[in-house]
DNA sequence: GATGAATGAGCTTTCATTCAT
DNA sequence: AATGAATGAAAGCTCATTCAT
C-alpha cells in the first residue's frame, strides 16, 4: 500500500467544499437540533476536519443560517413551475399539490429544520422571516391562483379561505411533525388522505 | 451593613416551592427549549438558588418531565366534561371545542413544551407516549363520539375523519405553532376561523 | 394512631447522642472512606437529622477525628492487661496474641479506619502520632515484655526483632487489608495461620 | 503588552501527551486518593489546560485506570527476569528479591496507587483483579519456584508458606504503607532488616 | 435543641472556537 | 488550505455548612 493511499481523494473542487459542509450540516441538524449538533459530528460526516468548517463559515450560527437556506431554496424550486397547468378541473391538481408537498416533507430533512425553526425562531428571526416570503412567494401565490381558477370555473366554494391558502398545509405539517411522536401505525399514510377527503370536501362547492 | 441586606432572606416553603420551581421551569423551557434552558435561570426565576432544584428534582431531566406533566393534566382537566352536552345540532359544539383548545394551546406555555417534545421527544419518549396517550383519551375520544352523533342525526357527513378526529386539531396546532415565526398581523384570530370554516364545511352533511 | 406514635422514643439522655453519632459515623467511615461518607447517610444512621452532627461537632474533620479517636481506644482498652500472664511458655500466648489482634482488626470497622488513615494520613497528622503512640504503648511494650521473658527463658531467639515488635502484625494487617481485594478463597484463616507458623519459627530459638 | 506573554504558548504533543497526563495524575492521585483529585490540580502539573485531559481520557475514572495500570506494568516489567537464577543457595537471592520489592514499593508511587486500591478498591475490581493476577503470575510464581528450589536443595524448611510465597512480602507492605504515617525515624532500612531477619529464619531449614 | 430547606463554592464534563503546525 | 491539539467559558451536579423556624 503506497502512502497515497489510504485518504481520500485530496483534489476536491474548492467550490464544493461548502456544499458539502451544508450537506453534512443539514443532515445533523435535522436529527439532533441546533443545540445537539457537534461540529465535529458535521466535520466527520463531511469527511473533513473540525477546522475547515471555520474556512468556511465564521462559525456554528453563520453554518446552520446557510444550510437553512439552501435546503429551502432547494425544496421549493421544484414547485415553481406550478400555475403553468392545463385547464379542466382544478381539484384533483389541488389535491396532488398537497400530496406531492406532504411527501416532500415528511421524507426530506426539512422537517427536521422546521423544527429547529420551531424551537429557535427567535434565534434566527431573518431566516423565519425568510422562510415566511418564500413560501407565500413561492407556494401560497400559485395556489391562491390555482383555487382563484376553480372558483371562477364553479368548481371550489367561494369563501375566505382564498386568502390564505397555505393553511391547507397545515394538516400536513402536524402529520409530518408528530409522526416520530405518533405510534408506528402502519396506516400513516391513508391518515393524510383521510385529511384531504375534509379538506377538499371543505372546498369543492357544493351543488 | 446598610439596611438593605444584599442577600435576600431564606424562605422556607416546602409545600409550595416545587411548584415555583415547576412553573419557572416551564417558562424557560418554553422559551429556550430543552438544552437551551439552564438551570440558572429557572433557579433565578424561582427566586431560589440553584442548588435548591436539586433538593425536589434529581436532574433537569426529572424537573422536565414533572413539568411536562404537570402542565399537560392541567390543561387537559378541564377537557374532561365535554361528553355531557345537550341535544341538538353537533355542529356548533364541535365548532366551539376546536376553538377552545385552540385558544388554550395559543396561550398557555403547553405550546413551547409541544415544540419542544417535537424536537427532543426521542430524549423522552415515555412523555410523548404520556401525551398521546391523553390526548387520545381525554381529546379524542370525546370528539369521536360527538362525531359520531352528528353523523347518526343526519348532521355531519359520514367519512372516514371519524376514525381520526384528532386530525381536527391539525390547522390549529399548525397555526400556534408558527405564530411566533408569522409576522404579527392582527388578524390571527381570523385566520383561524376562516379554517374551521373550511373543515366544519368538510364534514357537514350535503343536502 | 396518634401523634406521638410514629417517631421513635424523643427522650434520649444528652449524654448518648455524640456516641451515637459517632458509632454512626464509624460505619460509614469505614464503608466509604473520608471523601465518600456523606454526613446526610451519617445521620440517617444515627437516626437524627444532618443539623443535628453540627450541634456536637464542628465539622466533618472534626468527627472523623473523634470518631477515630473513639474506636483505638475503644479497641485497645481490651490489650491493656496482656503482661499479666501466668509463668510458663511463652509462645503459646505471644501466636495467641496476634490471632486476637488480627480477628479483631478483620472484623471491626478498624480495618476501614486504618484505611483512610493510610490514604488520608496527611490530612490527620495528630490521628496518626496518637494511633503509633497507643500502639507503642499498649500493644509494642506488653509485646517487648513478653517477648524478653521468652529470651531469657532460652524459649526465643535473641534478635533485633525484640526492638520492634510490632512488625510481628505486619503480616496480619496486609491479609485484612487485601481481603477485599483478594479473590474469595475459603483457605483465608488458614493463611494467617501459615504466616504464624513462619513468624513463630522465626523467633523461637533454635536448639 | 509585555515581553512575557501571560500565556504559555499552545504546544502540541500529542505523542508525549498522554504519558505527560499520566505522569501527573499518577503524582496527583498518590498524593490525594482518588476522590481527593482534582483534575484541575493534574492539569496544572502536567502544564496544560483542564480541557485537554479529555482529548486523551474520557474521564476521571479512565485516567486513573490507565495511570494505574501504566504503573504497575512499568513497575513488574522488571521483576520478570527473576527466574533465570545461578545455582546454589537460595536463601541470600531470595533475601535480596524482597529487599529490591521493598524499595521499589516504597519509593514510586506505586505505593499511593496501591493505597488507593486499598481503599476504593470495590470501584475498580478490574483493576484489583489485574493488579492480583500480575503479582500472582509475576510475582508469586518465580518466589514459589525460588522456593521448591530451597526446600528440594534442603536449604528451606518444608512448610505451608511455599503455597502462598506472596506472604513473605507482607510485612515490607506494611512498613511501606505505614512510612508516612510512622515518625520520620531514619531507621527505617533497618527495620525492614530486621523483619528479613525473622522472615528467613521462619524459613531456614533447622539442622 | 433539633430540623432540613437553602446555599454556593467547587467539581467533572462539554464543546465552540482558536491557532501553531 | 487544512488540521486537530489545545483552550476555557459555561453547564450540570454535589455536598459541607448555615440558619430560619
Amino acid at each position: 500500500m503506497t502512502a497515497e493511499n489510504d485518504k481520500p481523494p485530496r483534489r476536491r473542487r474548492k467550490d464544493t467544499r461548502p456544499a458539502e459542509i451544508i450537506e453534512a450540516g443539514l443532515i445533523e441538524f435535522a436529527l439532533n437540533g441546533y443545540a445537539g449538533t457537534k461540529l465535529t459530528h458535521v466535520a466527520t460526516r463531511a469527511g473533513i476536519s473540525k477546522g475547515t468548517i471555520y474556512h468556511y463559515f465564521p462559525d456554528k450560527d453563520a453554518l446552520f443560517r446557510q444550510a437553512f437556506r439552501t435546503r429551502f431554496i432547494d425544496s421549493l424550486a421544484d414547485v415553481e413551475e406550478f400555475p403553468s397547468i392545463p385547464d379542466g378541473p382544478v381539484a384533483p391538481i389541488l389535491r396532488m399539490a398537497l400530496r406531492i408537498a406532504y411527501d416532500e416533507l415528511a421524507q426530506s430533512d426539512a422537517l427536521g429544520l422546521l423544527k429547529i425553526m420551531l424551537v429557535e425562531g427567535d434565534r434566527f428571526p431573518e431566516l423565519a422571516k425568510a422562510c415566511r416570503d418564500d413560501l407565500l412567494v413561492k407556494v401560497a401565490e400559485p395556489l391562491r391562483m390555482l383555487i382563484q381558477r376553480g372558483i371562477a370555473q364553479g368548481e371550489l366554494a367561494d369563501g375566505a379561505y382564498q386568502t390564505i391558502p397555505a393553511i391547507l398545509f397545515a394538516p400536513g405539517v402536524v402529520i409530518a411533525l408528530t409522526a416520530s411522536m405518533a405510534e408506528n401505525t402502519t396506516d400513516g399514510p391513508d391518515v393524510f388522505d383521510t385529511v384531504l377527503d375534509v379538506l377538499m370536501m371543505g372546498i369543492l362547492k357544493r351543488p
